[in-house]
DNA sequence: TCAGATTTGTTGCTCTTGCAACGATTTTGT
DNA sequence: ACAAAATCGTTGCAAGAGCAACAAATCTGA
């Protein structure tokens, strides 16, 4: 079955490295947040890549803005901690290709106001269908108190970052 | 104070797009790990890189090599969920830079295993010293236990995905 | 009011990444 | 034993991402 040693578990061969400075891989955040963000990423990504020709970025956009309706890149930006200028180019990819429209903000003429055409929406409706089934896979073994307890901790993690953030460019 | 409106926990607006397939961005999953992890990492990233030039491929890299001593870049794959080219490229710079030394593998001629030379050693130390602190500011919000599920949860949700793509391509 | 600073979004340039193809080696099945 | 299949790692090429510079609009404060 090719499994053949996929992550070892085994202890640890700190001894050779000389000093110890106490750092465990095993429980460094960025590192497992990292490993199990691109195990989920990849094994979704068939789903938008494969017959709609979508990126991980235009997914990620298409998603925001059919959950959120009218919204600025600006506002993608923040809810997906995602740079400017890639959000920028998948909002311009998703536009030729019909899925979104740009308006221009009313109060602030910066701004472009995105919503999804029809073409967009339909699109939209499939992947969410995708999306919810491949989700519930994924937390088949998790009860909803466990699910509720994850998403708690990732919304916390959040807060300690930016109080962290915030305490350093202050 | 410029954080204007960063993360909407607002309501849907599910009813302008049409009919609703059940799918929530706030729970899903990847959506959620992405935005985490991207969170983190870069939080992390001037550590790395001002100062000693690493991209995070090659921390990552020089990570696992300095948490678990000789090892092949196919476990280091499967250590990080990433892709061996990936891999290899972060592994061809961190030899050329000195940190890291190919020996070829003497069961498997396929194979090089690679081990940290001192100057690598000395920067994992410091970088693992940064990494220690960083990930405790992180979790200084978080109770031991919550740090223990959040791993436990975390390590359920790969089970779950390694599973899936189990039952699909059997 | 109005000059300077800030914010939004786009773009150029460069570096990184992803995928497929490849050589070398090892494993498998007969 | 040996041909076919699989695995490890590298590389070419095209696509994606990151950073900085930028124009346009807005905000700030005197």
């Amino acid at each position: 079955m090719t499994t053949s040693n996929p992550a070892p578990t085994t202890s640890p061969t700190e001894a050779d490295t000389g000093t110890d400075t106490g750092f465990e891989l095993e429980t460094f955040l960025p590192f497992l947040l990292n490993k199990a963000a691109e195990a989920t990423s990849q094994a979704f990504q068939p789903a938008y890549r494969e017959g709609y020709g979508l990126t991980r970025s235009q997914w990620r956009v298409l998603a925001i803005t059919g959950r959120y309706g009218a919204i600025t890149a600006r506002d993608i930006c923040a809810i997906a901690h995602e740079e400017k200028s890639k959000v920028s180019r998948a909002v311009s990819a998703l536009t030729e290709a019909g899925h979104l429209t740009k308006a221009l903000g009313q109060t602030d003429k910066r701004t472009e106001v995105l919503s999804l055409t029809e073409e967009g929406a339909a699109l939209f409706e499939a992947l969410g269908r995708s999306a919810l089934q491949f989700d519930r896979d994924l937390k088949t073994a998790l009860t909803p108190e466990k699910e509720a307890q994850f998403r708690a901790l990732l919304s916390e993690l959040e807060t300690a970052l930016t109080a962290r953030a915030g305490h350093k460019d202050s």
